[in-house]
RNA sequence: GCAGGUGUAGUACAACGGUUAGUAUGCGACCUUGCCAAGGUUGAGAUGGCGGUUCGAUUCCGCUCACUUGCUCCA
């Protein structure tokens, strides 16, 4: 059975994993609020990536810069040019177009509209008598741009001077303090720096569920090496991307790598490409790694008139180091997770099962202590809460029959249930359940940490 | 942003221009049971928001908010 957005999104609000933001006021248009298991997934996931792409890495650093940045960071970056799109709308058929996209089509390429002014593009279209693709109209609204980027004001006035706006991405941040980590950590070429944090774009169309949002959190490497070895990381990383992926536990059959054609290729890059997976809505972008050149740093360089070159200390040569860039969406790595997951399992008494079939390192709750009778097993049960709820996030469940406290532990994906019975009172052993199998096996309660941590590896 | 569709308990569905808006499931309490969503008693819980028409609106109309499907954009 395939698993529809709107079943997932019911999941995720049911098992308190994602709220729609400010609901209580109407919500806001495509705004998602994590709740406590969401939270814990989202951290987990984090700690994954960090561990394969930072800590684990002899390359690579990880930096937390700040989310306002100077904005002449954009200018020099393209954010403020180039995100902002001359659209224009048909008036005949409401279809929307990008100006310059048009007159390339038109012009079969020979015009690209690049660097135009408004009033050129316009007036190129009219004199063109260039029609909408769509209705074949000729009569168009005047050119808006739309700037993805978010726009606010440092200090109590908004005046113009202090404009600043949200990141658009967290690279830039990494690009501004390349010399500062260069430096610090004595660095040599190749390295990587990587954060994670939230960025913030205007889309122009947000939706399906997490999968797109203006307020979102990536998960970046900006990895710098020698200017002729660039292909070489480039690959080096669409394998280690793709491993990581699969190390997560995401089924081989819904992930597929995607060259972008030379058309599509950002203003920034050589070469990308996509690791997409096959979401609830269709395959969509999950990770992109792309040939950034020494575009970034280039640009950097010029605009604050610092030299950001890097001198190799084998051949005393100073050159500008090319980027290889691995960046995830963390909401769309979680929901992508999610998706690959949840699952409707049919049981041998023909009841299904819900469960939630993920690694255990990124499981929510790690385990349940369920006492097999209340008022039995109760206070022994919560003496082994205390214990492990030291090391691990648990979850204590005395309601309800023991097979529906293993389904509801199923739902939320946690990995094993604890169930303290009279043996546990005579013997100091419990019975421990996997989640995946259904099989159960007895243990010693001293023994419980440690197998506990064993199985939670990453 | 444009064009369509949709808004009823946590979830899934019902009903109606007119008494207290039903059902299932989920949730809470109690009783009973004790290893894979058992049973009983009981409790809480909804017409997205604002306005209009009307004696009376959850139902009809307008606006708005949100979701959703397409288009342009993107991690």
């Amino acid at each position: 059975m395939k698993l529809k957005m709107e079943d997932l999104v019911n999941y995720a609000k049911n098992y308190g994993f994602i709220f729609q933001g400010s609901q209580i006021y109407g919500g806001l248009s495509n705004t998602w609020d994590y709740g406590p298991l969401g939270r814990e997934l989202k951290e987990n996931i984090k700690k994954a990536w960090w561990k394969k792409f930072i800590t684990e890495n002899p390359y690579n650093y990880g930096i937390d810069a700040a989310i306002l940045m100077n904005p002449e960071v954009w200018v020099a970056s393209g954010h403020v040019s180039s995100f902002a799109d001359p659209l224009i709308d048909c008036k005949k058929c409401k279809a929307r177009h990008r100006a310059d996209k048009l007159i390339e089509e038109f012009t079969k390429g020979e015009e690209t509209g690049d660097g135009w002014d408004n009033e050129k593009l316009e007036d190129f279209i009219k004199t063109h008598h260039i029609t909408c693709p769509k209705c074949g109209g000729e009569d168009f609204t005047p050119i808006r741009k739309f700037n993805l980027l978010f726009e606010t004001h440092i200090g109590v006035t908004e005046d113009a001077k202090s404009k600043v706006y949200l990141r658009g991405e967290t690279a830039q941040g990494i690009f501004v303090n390349f010399l500062n980590v260069a430096r610090s950590m004595r660095c040599k070429v190749p390295f990587g720096i990587g954060q994670i944090g939230k960025s913030f774009r205007n889309e122009i169309t947000p939706g399906n569920f997490i999968f797109r949002t203006r307020e979102f959190e990536q998960m970046e490497l900006e990895f710098f090496c020698k200017p002729d070895t660039d292909l070489e990381w480039f690959g080096y990383y669409k394998n280690y991307c793709m491993e990581f992926l699969k190390d997560l536990g995401l089924k081989k059959e819904n992930l597929r790598y995607r060259d972008h054609a030379k058309e599509e290729l950002s203003f920034y890059s050589k070469a990308t490409t996509d690791i997409e997976y096959l979401f609830a809505h269709g395959w969509g972008e999950l990770w992109g790694i792309a040939d950034r050149t020494d575009y970034d740093l280039s640009v950097h360089m010029k605009h604050s008139k610092t030299d950001l070159r890097y001198l190799d200390p084998e051949d005393n040569n100073k050159y500008i180091p090319y980027v290889i860039e691995p960046s995830v969406g963390l909401d769309r790595l979680l929901l992508a997770i999610l998706t690959d997951a949840l699952c409707y399992e049919k049981l041998e008494n023909d009841e299904t099962r819900e469960v939630l079939k993920i690694h255990p390192f990124l499981a929510p709750v790690k385990v349940a202590v369920l006492p097999l009778v209340k008022k039995f097993h109760s206070e022994k049960a919560m003496d082994l809460y205390a214990q492990l709820a030291k090391e691990f996030n648990v979850n204590f469940d005395e309601s309800g029959s023991i097979g529906k406290r293993y389904r509801r532990n199923d739902a939320i994906g946690t990995p094993f249930c604890i169930t303290v019975d009279d043996d546990t009172l005579n013997f100091n052993t419990v019975t421990i359940r996997h989640r995946d199998s259904m099989e159960q096996e007895k243990i010693n309660i001293k023994d419980l940490n440690t197998f506990i941590t064993n199985h939670l590896k990453f």
